[in-house]
DNA sequence: GCTATTTTCTGCTAAAAAACAGTTTTTTTC
DNA sequence: GAAAAAAACTGTTTTTTAGCAGAAAATAGC
């Protein structure tokens, strides 16, 4: 529930213009014409966000759609007793708040990980795009197709897997989505135990324990947040048994 | 693992013409054009399983997708020894398939509930559907994205969820798809317990005891895999605890 | 309509996971 | 750099869930 001046007024303009935008894997920049990519960008609102603040809550009406420009996100959903479950993880390129049209509400919120900045088109900018974008439309299309199998595919495995064996898929989640250190080869990211936890199902004391043993058993080094995969390979021999495909998943 | 003559050649052409199709709900009805429908009338290959049959299986190369003209299906997806896990249900007007296009190949498999039409289209055809039918791609684009917001909420509810919760959510999700008998109030669809487990990550012993359960609070009446729910208030009041959105997932 | 087969139900036991509690370590704040 | 606060760890207890087994009921086959 932190305040900053982004979140009471998040608009404003980037220096940067949406067609030498850094981020090649924005939707926007790869699928829009150019003729539109000047009109989105000056239509599009460009904020900073810093660690730990919500860029939106859960029961928040939709106004549009969020493009990370760079940064790190957790979209998360409010449980019982203060229990949180994050439901997705985001980063570079990746969208937030699907389905930006109509007068709903958010059924998630979505909070920073690390600083970040992130582009917003409002609900008219985004159904202009696409009338006058079909390419841009067939490609969130695909996009959206995929990220549904992909969830699909979490969703059994969440329902049979043992906690052993979703902690561990959990952190080869984290290697696809966020990479490892090219210095010390530690995951690109510094989930608290609890945060893991949010995103297996299970509680922070398993995730200890766990991380423990994989530990013990040589798989991992963990300093304090940061874990470094020893043996991507062994970890997913854990998994193994249940069939899944690697490259659905990672 | 059945084989009848409609799985080894299924194109068989409908009597019918799309456009004076019983099945109001079916995207290529709603949202392409006439002349469209004209040329999708032609090319697309109208079969029928039998109950219990597979439309296509696990693994299976994708060559189109698959539309349910009148039905119901169970998407599956093999698990640990022998171990299903139903990934999602669906009947009439619903999409199977998603992500009809390239040479990849199906996560999961589909299975007929009972005796079932089903309208096929082939990659090169949805292709050209897409180019020349926008609000197609747009519809299809926003079915996508409410698919895997419900997705994503069930992840939720099934990482933390208990046994009963999960079970009384399973209930009432059925309604939500299926509908009730406006004869006796039983829900339209008959799974067995194995079913019901593998919807809810659990085993049939389990399903079979809380039913009971259920039935001895007033809550259900079963007849066998018939089951009829009395009182759909105090089942969600078992799930309430989890604050759900009521109209997203029901 | 009877028999065989499958499914469902229910009690019991074993295993897994959650909850609790207290200690240690790390991080934050002044 | 010390004190306070938060996070992480680890042992123990309690609860929940899975697995097994056998009886009862329902369904299918002849």
């Amino acid at each position: 529930m932190a305040t900053n001046s982004n979140m009471a007024n998040p608009y404003r303009k980037s220096d940067v213009h949406c067609m030498d935008c850094s981020n090649q894997l924005c939707f926007v920049q790869q699928f829009c014409s150019p003729t539109w990519l000047g009109i989105i960008n000056e239509c599009r609102n460009y904020s900073f966000f810093r660690k730990g603040e919500y860029i939106f809550h859960e029961g928040d009406r939709i106004f549009g759609l969020y493009f990370i420009q760079q940064g790190k996100v957790k979209v998360v959903s409010a449980g019982l007793n203060d229990r949180m479950h994050i439901v997705r993880l985001a980063t570079d390129g990746h969208i937030l708040g699907h389905r930006g049209l109509g007068a709903e509400t958010y059924p998630v919120g979505a909070v920073t990980l690390e600083d970040s900045w992130v582009c917003f088109l409002d609900n008219a900018s985004i159904n202009d795009a696409f009338i006058n974008n079909p390419k841009f439309t067939y490609e969130l299309m695909m996009f959206y197709s995929a990220e549904l199998r992909k969830t699909e595919m979490r969703l059994r495995y969440l329902a049979h897997m043992t906690m052993r064996e979703k902690i561990a898929e959990c952190l080869l989640c984290l290697k696809k989505i966020f990479g490892e250190n090219k210095e010390d080869g530690s995951l690109n990211v510094a989930l608290s135990r609890q945060e893991i936890a949010d995103l297996t199902g299970t509680n922070a004391e398993q995730v200890s324990r766990e991380l423990t043993c994989f530990e013990n058993e040589g798989l991992i080094a963990k300093d304090g947040k940061r874990i470094k995969l020893l043996d991507s390979n062994a970890i997913f021999e854990i998994i193994a048994c249940h069939k899944l495909n690697k490259e659905l998943v990672f």
